[in-house]
DNA sequence: AAAACCAATGCAATGGAAGTGCATTTATTA
DNA sequence: TAATAAATGCACTTCCATTGCATTGGTTTT
C-alpha cells in the first residue's frame, strides 16, 4: 500500500501541496470531473496550477481523460496497474444523460473491434449513454 | 435514385443554392469533415450559414455528427436509409492517427456492449482511432 | 548558510470552436 | 403586387483550452 507521495515520487513528481489535494479529489470523487469541477473545489488556485497539474498527472498516466461527448474533457484517477496507453487495458465509459455524470467501467473492457483490411487499430473509444444505476430506480 | 431537390423536398427542407452545395460537398468528400472544411471550401459564404446548414441537415438526419475525440466535431452525410437515432444503425468511425482523418465504417455496426445491472443504455459512441488505409501501405 | 538553479504557481492574454440576436435579403404565399 | 416567412450575413458573446512570462518556493551546489 503505497502512499500518494510515494506514488508520485515513483513517477517522478514532486510533491507539493497542490498536488496531494488535488490527488485527494480525484481519488474521492467516484465519477469523472471536469477541470471546472476541480476549480470549484479549490477556489483559492489558480485554473492554470489546476490545468496543468492535471495535465502532469496525464502524462505520468495517474489520471486518464475521457471523452464523452458533451465537449468538455473529464478526468479520473487511473486504476493501480492500469497502463493506459495499451490497448487491453482501455474500459468502456459510461454517461448518464440524465445527472450528467461519467463514471468509468473499469472492469468493462472494451471488446475486440474489427476494422476493415489495410486499417490499424491502436485505441478505441467506447462511451455507453444512457441512464445510470443512481437515476434508474 | 432521388435527386438531391426531391431528397430535401422530402424532408420539408427548402432547396437554396448553399444548400445544394454544401450537400454536394459532403457527398464528394469520402471522410467526416468539420465546420472549418466547410468554411474553407465556401470562403464566401458566412461561417452562421453554413453553421445553421449543417445543423439543419442534422436535426432532419441527413447528416450525423461525429465525436471522434479531438475535440472538433465532424459530419458526415447519412448512408440512405439511416436512421442515426436507432441504436441499432449505429455504426463505428476510425480515426486514423496519421492523416487525421475521421471516416464512416458503415458497414461495421457497433456490438452489442453489456452494461452493469441499474444501468440502461440507450447510446453508444464507438471510436476506433489507429492508421487508416490510405496510411498504412 | 548563501547563491544558483529549476520547477511550480499565478496572472494575463490568446485562440478556437460553438452559439445567438438582430438586420437584411430572398423566396413563398396571399 | 403586397404581405409574410424563411434564409443569409454581420457582429457579438460564451466557454473551454492553452500559452508566455513574471514570481514564488523548494532543491542542489558551492
Ligand atoms: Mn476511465
Ligand atoms: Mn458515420
Ligand atoms: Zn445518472
Ligand atoms: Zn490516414
Amino acid at each position: 500500500m503505497k502512499t500518494i507521495e510515494q506514488l508520485l515520487e515513483s513517477k517522478n513528481i514532486r510533491v507539493t501541496a497542490m498536488r496531494l489535494l488535488i490527488y485527494k479529489f480525484l481519488a474521492k470523487k467516484e465519477v469523472a470531473v471536469t477541470l471546472s469541477d476541480i476549480e470549484n473545489a479549490f477556489e483559492k488556485a489558480d485554473r492554470t496550477t489546476l490545468y496543468r497539474t492535471v495535465k502532469t498527472f496525464e502524462e505520468k498516466a495517474i489520471v486518464h481523460q475521457i471523452d464523452d461527448g458533451t465537449g468538455i474533457t473529464k478526468y479520473a484517477l487511473c486504476e493501480k496497474g492500469c497502463n493506459c496507453e495499451i490497448e487491453t487495458d482501455l474500459h468502456l465509459h459510461f454517461h448518464c444523460n440524465n445527472c450528467n455524470e461519467t463514471i468509468c467501467l473499469t472492469d468493462h473492457k472494451i471488446p475486440q473491434i474489427k476494422v476493415p483490411d489495410g486499417f490499424v487499430s491502436e485505441n478505441v473509444n467506447l462511451v455507453v449513454k444512457g441512464i445510470c444505476d443512481k437515476c434508474s430506480v
